[in-house]
DNA sequence: ACGGATAATGAAAACGTGTTCATTGTTTAA
DNA sequence: TTAAACAATGAACACGTTTTCATTATCCGT
């Protein structure tokens, strides 16, 4: 620690930099300017390692590329970095087998909190490996117009974010049954993933209600190939469909793509499409894609707040919070 | 450290997690089975402060929503994960002023590396602020056929990753002028930054060797929007051109957009567009973009060479590695 | 001017590792 | 069998902070 050569003791400038404490203001002053001048920072390792808190959050997710989800990073970088946080990433292997090893390994950094954006990891394994960090966990839950479930009875609560998808979810079939849609497909993402899952069991719902009978089921991953030769095979080798709702937006450019360049139909004439997220690319010419919006920032918000309430409050109960989803209407439904 | 409750010293538990001690085969088995019982890790904190050593690479973007960005960030999170390694996320400014707070900021978690995927960084500067972290240089060498130029004579060396442009856009402009275009565009990415101004020089170079005297310069931003309605005022308040060359892929859409769905014109028939990149979304079919690709596996796998070695030997000449571009042909210019 | 409260200060301990050094136990070479 | 080389081991220290805790300086009300 060199600041202390220039002046005094260690620990006043420890104080320095920590506001609550009570140091004189000019010796203050003067800790922080040599500080400058010496271009010394405190070290966070040290720090971490007698308060506990590395500042430091994981977060996990299978895939960077995807848009949504460097959307996601993106925002969420910024809004931990406004709060003295950093992000740490990880990356889960190509198959999502979400082995132990990657939170063993991410364990070693002491996070602060985990967010996993990545679909089978449930906040019970995370907790179970990170006995320090905090586990945060995005949920949808099953719901209706009325209200939504909360699944308190599985086993112990942990700190989750809510996401509403029956407002839009509504108002999309609402649109395209509007403009005459009757026989509705869902392309869905990754296999038993719980985003993909929920908004199937929304739809049908809400499908049920407007007398829409069942939707088509048609299998995808969230990418845009296998969502492209799914709508291939669903007109070519099944029996088509009037409208065809994305479990995600990417999903719902491989479907235009599907249609218009390889199946020669038209959207929105012969056939609507809706997608899921209304991430940047939804809005470029090209797609002009009608799709169910989750506010990001929003959401990104919600996630820092739970970090922030939780760290202040370590022993506080379960906390919540709930963001919600509507449609944006452009140009693939009519 | 609860490890050694369940046998002897601590020494040895920490001789049991560092592969090239010495330490008893079997007595190394007990510890580490003893460990796996009590899910206990050595903590990376306390290790980067005796060993000087964070396994932290600090990677600095504007904006990691862009897909060429995401993906990079991708790649490298991958190959950094392997070598044991954490990717650090921090973001500038939108404004992209890479002011000393953030790497002030960025300090304090001691990351052992630097990577600045940002344009008005130099790494003087990173060096400047963090004493102990090494940075790493995106470097896009002035070139032609023969070679390119090593600008060692200005300031101080640091390591650096070469990126060579001129086979690339030798081949695109190879292409365009085979299929006919006489008038070419330069669409540019952000002012003044290194990527687009090292594609300009070169572009200039290849078409005066080819007679095709001087691009027309439109002024981007690498993004969507604002090359979609620098395209429209090429064409409406401008003389138009019958070929554009973009700094970027994500530029490149905009183009096609702007032609295709605003000014009516088609791609390539009318207009031929090539881009800069070869991301993710290149080859979908609305624009099956044919562009200068950069491998994204070798750029990244350089990238961690060059770390690695540089951290194993702190006191070597300047490193420097190289990767080149090549063309992707695909269907927009004819 | 006095007593008591409060602010300012530094010494020492603690956080969980890696490293050096000296000691002990074990093998190898003659 | 003996000396020498080597493997295995633990005690003590160091890394750069924050946090008690005890001490001293300063302020306030009367």
């Amino acid at each position: 620690m060199v600041a202390r050569s220039a002046n005094v003791s260690r620990v006043a400038v420890s104080r320095a930099f920590n506001p609550h404490t009570s140091l004189k203001p000019e010796k203050r002053a003067l800790i922080l300017k040599v500080a400058e001048e010496l271009n010394y920072t405190p070290d966070r390792a040290a720090r971490a390692l007698v308060s506990g808190r590395s500042h430091l959050v994981g977060v996990i997710v299978p895939d960077v590329c995807s848009p949504w989800e460097s959307q996601e990073i993106d925002a969420l970088t910024t809004a931990l970095q406004n709060e003295g946080f950093a992000t740490l990433l990880f990356k889960t292997r190509t198959d999502l087998s979400m082995d132990a090893t990657l939170l063993t390994y991410m364990k070693g950094f002491n996070p602060d909190a985990v967010i996993a954006f990545v679909e089978n990891v449930k906040p019970t394994i995370l907790a179970g490996v990170l006995d320090r960090a905090v586990p945060i966990y995005v949920h949808y839950p099953r719901e209706t117009e009325a209200g939504f479930d909360r699944p308190d009875a599985d086993g112990p609560l942990y700190d989750r974010l809510n996401v509403l998808q029956y407002a839009g979810i509504e108002q999309a079939v609402a649109l395209m049954q509007g403009y005459g849609a009757k026989r509705l497909a869902y392309l869905t993402g990754v296999y038993r993933s719980g985003a993909s899952t929920a908004r199937e069991d929304t739809l049908r719902k809400v499908m049920a209600d407007r007398g829409l009978g069942e939707p088509i089921m048609v299998v995808g991953d969230f990418t845009y190939d296998t969502a492209y030769a799914a709508t291939v095979d669903l007109f070519r080798v099944g029996d088509g469909a009037d409208a065809v709702f994305a479990a995600n937006d990417v999903g719902a450019f491989g479907v235009i793509d599907a249609l218009r360049h390889e199946l020669k139909l038209r959207v929105p004439e012969d056939v609507k499409v809706v997608g899921f997220d209304d991430i940047e690319q939804s809005h470029w010419k090209s797609y002009n894609l009608t799709t169910v919006k989750i506010d990001l920032d929003e959401r990104v918000r919600a996630l820092v707040r739970l970090i922030l309430r939780r760290l202040s409050k370590p022993s506080a109960g379960a906390l919540e919070e709930t963001v919600q989803t509507r449609l944006v209407v452009r140009g693939t439904v009519g």
